[in-house]
DNA sequence: GTGGACTGACCGCACGTACGGGCAGAGTAG
DNA sequence: CTACTCTGCCCGTACGTGCGGTCAGTCCAC
């Protein structure tokens, strides 16, 4: 490898980040199964040998990803659901959140969504199963508060979220990022059939699904120190 | 095999079905990769050459998977569609119909679901993706008929059959016919948070989703006789 | 005889991963 | 500064296994 500047002296990782990355992208490409080592060492111009030395296990090497992605999804959950008061806005604000990472970070996005299954049963994912649990449940209290306050019609909090995550992490595949739709046309669309359907009124839902609203910006914010 | 009636001197087939509807359970509960035709065959008490010789290989055989099930899925919307006029009738039966199929035939569902991504690029799968196409452009056709009607508030069809589709096809990583949740009412949430976010009324849309309604019980009939 | 259903042994390959060793930098004693 | 050692990154190879697919041949119905 012509790499000079490898931070002689670093003390954790080096290639670590990088192999993960590709890793990443060929689960997203070609789906776990069909991702191997042999592909990620031979793109990377090294030994297969250095991948299980970093990782130990083609398993943990999944679960790895799995828990470094829902880490970030519920930084970032948490910042701004600290920002937003309203459960309008801040379901718009999932909605607008779930889309963007679909940009931001479309390998690990298609990843994490193409293996979620995963995470119901295999071994060693109890971590990222949890994370995942947690996210849901952050989005179940807040359709719960917008039905106490009134704001949502009444109905099954826990079907709902899982109406909406379907939309969501179905994403993967057919949305292109290059595409005639862009991801704010996809989350303005999602945002207003969605908070409609939960009985919220014409102009809430109008401005909480705007990509140049404040729920967007909010959102952007939040997302934009990509860790 | 202590199997006495396998209807001697049957032309085509013999066990042919019995094969496929194997290897669907096995594509179901452990995706099309991890299947493998020593399985499904030592399952069945017979040879692994068996399989070949009906089959050839193993991306036709989940071809096969495929299109039946799109098939049945096509005649089946064809079916309620000629008997179901209005719009908010006829996406409540698409609802209806994506649901039941999860209890009807859950292993050809999940096995379906699971694998719809091999739709997209994979050779050999040309039928199956237009017949996918076909369907989805059903529902789409609907859309902009309720939308013309006034019946919709305008939005973008194509985004809106994706946001639904999403949220059917995510199914497979968590409905449980046993569990709590009963696909009446899976159906019928669903139903009604869709349709009010497509704008329909109140009362139209309580008997839309209504698991005992009209809709409901129509869509019934047409997908009783399984074939 | 003819043709289709079925068998079971076998092949070749791809892939995860175990293992032994090389090598470069950091720390330390002299 | 030098020499030695320790440590962690990395390499190459080899192994075992699992799996898709081939093939020669048997059995049986017509």
């Amino acid at each position: 490898m012509s790499e000079p500047a490898v931070a002689p002296g670093r003390p954790r990782g080096g290639r670590r980040d990088e192999i993960l990355a590709t890793f990443t992208r060929h689960v997203a490409e070609r789906g776990y199964d069909r991702a191997n080592f042999g592909d990620v060492a031979a793109e990377l111009g090294m030994s297969k040998g250095t991948i299980v030395h970093h990782f130990g296990t083609k398993d943990r090497m999944l679960a790895e990803v799995q828990e470094r992605y829902m880490r970030r999804r519920l930084d970032e959950a948490h910042g701004f659901l600290a920002r937003l008061a309203a459960p309008a806005e801040r379901i718009a604000a999932f909605v607008h959140a779930g889309v963007r990472y679909s940009v931001d970070e479309p390998a690990t996005t298609v990843a994490f969504q193409r293996e979620v299954v995963r995470l119901t049963d295999e071994p060693g994912m109890e971590t990222a199963r949890a994370q995942r649990d947690a996210y849901r449940d952050l989005v179940v209290a807040v359709l719960h508060d917008g039905e106490a306050a009134g704001v949502f019609v009444p109905g099954d909090a826990r079907l709902r979220s899982l109406q909406m995550f379907g939309s969501l992490h179905w994403m993967w595949t057919w949305f292109d990022p290059r595409g005639r739709r862009s991801a704010a046309d996809v989350a303005a669309e999602f945002c207003r059939t969605l908070l409609r359907g939960l009985g919220v009124d014409e102009p809430t839902l109008a401005a909480a699904a705007d990509p140049d609203g404040p729920v967007a910006r909010c959102v952007a914010e939040v997302c934009a120190p990509r860790s």
